[in-house]
DNA sequence: ATGAAAGCGCTAACAG
DNA sequence: CTGTTAGCGCTTTCAT
């Protein structure tokens, strides 16, 4: 069955129908005799007629397309959440043309490819700081945008409470009895302006102050396990090291417990490691995270995206998904200290 | 600056010229005296004007984007593969619609929605094994596909032999004098018919066949770190464990390693590890493993894809993929066994 | 070099 | 209910 140059005028004529009536069977609209439908239906199948999707965009108006863009795919948590919203656009009907956005230039790019070229019906940002100019190019041209992971102004955000998240593994570390504990996250970029790990450590600080004695250590790098994992080395070799570090993701987290083996250092006895995010590996390698909705975070911005692609109505302008703590094999007491409150501990 | 209602026409009034001289400006046809083509530039910045991708593609008949097929989107070595396929596609002006297939519904889906619709201008197929018959439904309509990871009939394809890659990792071992090894792969699925880890399989087995005294114990599961480690436990509780255990992926090792360190068995001294893809954190744990190009794979699928789209010469309609034997700290000799060939070795 | 006009394949409004 | 017709916004001959 060859479908080249069938067309829905072919399609009308060798039903004897006009193309009207065939559009309408097309579109499932209601105004057509069954048995009129039937032959129409019949004869798309014998000549194996498929609508052209472009025509009937340009016609309508309505392209069937949502552009994604993503920073740095690669990083689990950013495929993670590519993974939800691709799942929902897909059963929305939606196609899901990605980007990858690696740098500023990048970002412009993509943002001024699809303001207005008609190329996709509305945008989903992930994990991308915009400004509100930003977003007014795309929204300007009538393209909803929804963020996700980023508090970005002139659209709905689904985010989280970044700096609740930091003072979370924070006071999970200081409830065990740890006093001296490492922090360590991404480095400040001005690249593209992320603010996650800002906020986090913002909340580290906070849960610190609050507890008098207790001190950190902070360093922050380029995002990365390796990278994560020399910090934590001349973090841990340095003279009165943490008896805990806390990682602002789960990746970099990874890295620390890979710097503890390489020191000889026993996790959680003799170093405590708590991460973010909880990514798929964090579970296998027990490790203690600060657990984020990754996947379902693109889901709901995709649901919100379609919704309003659909007309319905605007929702909630900011949205706040859960935080968890979840308490795994990499944390535990340190070996002397004083004993966490409300708990006797004979010393050893 | 709002666009909304700008279209072609309205350029050309206001330039006071016709739609075909702007549609030149545009396409940067040569037939066009450099002074009207200063005003109408002018004209379409001054108005924003950008071209309806929709309107060019419907009326050229040629559509900038590219279906990029992908199984089970999260997976490390598919989101290499797939980081590289849209960043060729993404420099040569390509939206990249990405499908992930996870069962065979929604692969048939995904094909019979870029057959013929005019969405998409090829489609690359990622790691998904495909019939003559699913393959020319696509081609049929006039697209080029193209695949990576899978030697698919009637397009080009780019692959590795994984019957090698079988039989490197388990000389390797041998090598090193193990004369018990294990295997851990994928449990044949008859889902998508996947074959990779069969052919590496294959490959284990050659290789074991050909050095007397030698033995393998063979265990598939689901894919997964997490069910790759609880085969381990129960490869290494048995009675007379293998020395060393070779998994088809790394994410697999990534799971064997962890039920090392549960068993308390030291890598490599109680137990060797070796891999198969090298994913980024291979590296990290010091994984020895057989790598493979996976970022790159991707960007040569799209590249291949590209030049068809751009009406380039077929290309080789198979491409072997070269594979490296990536030696790091999780293998070593075991720990009483015949010493390899060519050293010696005294006795511990 | 440039304007005019005929589509690309479909949708939607309008008669009947 | 259904045929007809006018576009959607752009590309592309074909004259000029």
């Amino acid at each position: 069955v060859c479908a080249r140059g069938v067309n829905i005028a072919a399609v009308a004529a060798e039903a004897g129908v006009g193309v009207g009536t065939v559009s309408r069977v097309i579109n499932g609209s209601a105004k057509v005799s069954p048995e009129t439908r039937a032959r129409v239906l019949q004869v798309i199948e014998a000549l194996g007629y498929r609508p052209s999707a472009l025509a009937s965009a340009l016609a309508s108006g309505a392209v069937r397309a949502v552009a994604v863009l993503v920073p740095y795919l690669t990083r689990p948590s950013t495929v993670a959440r590519l993974d939800g919203a691709v799942a929902v656009l897909e059963a929305e009907g939606y196609d899901a043309i990605v980007c990858n956005i690696k740098t500023p230039a990048q970002r412009d790019r993509a943002l001024a490819a699809f303001a207005d070229t008609h190329r996709a019906a509305g945008v989903l940002v992930v994990s991308i700081p915009l400004s509100a100019e930003q977003i007014g190019s795309i929204t300007s041209a009538g393209l909803p945008v929804v963020s996700v992971d980023a508090d970005n102004p002139g659209c709905p955000s689904l985010v989280i409470d970044n700096h609740l998240g930091g003072r979370l593994a924070t006071e999970h570390l200081l409830g065990l009895g740890h006093r001296r504990i490492g922090f360590i996250g991404d480095a400040p970029d001005a690249q593209m302006g992320f603010r996650s790990t800002s906020r986090r450590l913002a909340g580290f600080r906070a849960a610190l102050r609050r507890t008098p004695g207790s001190a950190g250590i902070v360093v922050t790098v380029p995002h990365g396990a390796t990278e994560a994992a020399a910090a934590a080395v001349e973090m841990l070799g340095g003279r009165d090291p943490p008896t805990a570090i806390f990682a602002a993701s789960d990746t970099q987290a990874i890295g620390v417990l890979h710097a503890a083996e390489k020191l000889a250092l026993s996790v959680p006895e003799d170093l405590s490691v708590v991460g973010f995010d909880d990514i798929d590996t964090a579970g296998l390698l027990g490790l203690t995270t600060v657990r984020q909705p990754l996947e379902r975070s693109g889901e709901q911005g995709a649901v919100h995206l379609c919704r309003r692609l659909a007309g319905g109505p605007p929702g909630p302008a900011r949205q706040v998904l859960p935080l968890e703590m979840v308490v795994r094999s990499s944390t535990a007491p340190p070996r002397r200290s004083v004993p966490p409150p409300g708990r006797s501990r004979s010393s050893c």
